[in-house]
DNA sequence: GTGGTCTAGACCACA
DNA sequence: GTGGTCTAGACCACC
């Protein structure tokens, strides 16, 4: 499985590819320390510009998921630090509860939330057992 | 407490009112047939731009949450369609998954979020309890 | 006295326009809540690329020290949030030293340095004092 | 303790490297006419490219701070010379202020940057002293 | 009107 | 080879 993006979404293509890079991080697709495709490569390989790449990739070290290291390349960090602002609390519970709310109006019930919310984490943690 | 809406927010504030107005009545803070208030009257209320919220009505209508009588006004409507197409379905799970993702970057557990998870329907239970 | 830039400085332009903005709020010559120039406006009065303004604006938010809201424009915010990590102690530190050492090797005296330092904050408290 | 360069900074690490050569100098680490190491014998010590640091190497002795002897090597200056122009001095006073306000946005106070100041000519002047 | 995103293409510094 | 910066020009959503 790779990288790959959906022009039709509305999110961002640079968000699209931020989004993909944290759940294969999260999934431990993505090992720490390992090299991430470069710009260019990437960039060419999804038939994007390689400057949204490159954002992405800035906002990604920005967030300390990542490491670029000058004339090198990119590689996914050593450990993540896993902090956060109350107001990024807040955000998160805000986003949190728009998604059930809409969820709720698109008909579906609470314990099909549940089994979502459950096959998340199924995936999150069986990927890092095998490591 | 009424609808407010945080202009530094990034989200778009059309959405951010039809969101309110999603809530309170998952909630239960609006009954169906309620009338709701005018978009003149709304609009100056929040002094925001009248296009702004006659958008947000018109995508409540369309959504079929609200029901609009020319010359009588706008109306919650009597019972909602809880309906979806596949494309829905796909995106809430992909937002779903988003939302925990980043929570989890943020260092929220799984308990956490499920805290968070039964606190929002808890709210929205206890208020349509009553009716 | 407006913005002004370098072109032959090594620094990148958005980074001088980052120090200007934050120079300039640092001496009280930019008050909160107070409108900078729309990227278009300030992009073709410096003549640079507005993407280049936009990237410098980006940053600036992502600091706190302003705040832009859709549609109306780019604002100074309320007040600025002063904190910072433990790593970001250790870099200004370095480059504190840094810049002494350099100037040690130019040739000039501690007396001197402290006069330059001095300097510096009596051009922020003064502003800062008239308000 | 010897050289050490973190390849995850910003820096160039030629820039780094000269940095720590002008640093130890300053403190007295290095002595007038000391060897230096051969460029072949720092790269491999420090598992970067001989490349750069024979790139440091020649801003170094183009500052003044080394000299380079065929078939010796090369060794400290005997003494060196502090000079500057008035463009340096422009430059060094622009650094200085920069620091200074960043360090303001980072929360610190005049005294503490103060003793920062202090701390770094303690550290140069002590061990001169010793000379 | 505002800012945000994306593309195409260029140049540069670093290793 | 790598990423970083900048430009020119286009399109879009929001207000």
């Amino acid at each position: 499985m790779y990288f790959q993006i959906n022009p039709k979404n509305n999110t961002p293509l640079y968000e699209q590819l931020i989004h993909q890079v944290k759940e294969m991080y999260a999934k431990g697709l993505l090992k720490p320390n390992e090299k991430l495709p470069s710009v260019r490569e990437l960039s060419s390989q999804m038939v994007i510009n390689p400057n949204t790449v490159s954002k992405a990739y800035q906002e990604l070290e920005r967030q300390g998921v990542i490491t670029t290291v000058r004339g090198k390349g990119t590689f996914v960090s050593e450990e993540l630090i896993q902090s956060h602002t109350p107001q990024q609390e807040e955000n998160l519970k805000q986003s949190f509860k728009q998604v059930i709310i809409d969820s709720y109006y698109a008909g579906f019930s609470k314990q099909e939330l549940l089994r979502w919310f459950n096959d998340v984490y199924e995936e999150m943690e069986g990927e890092n057992d095998e490591s």
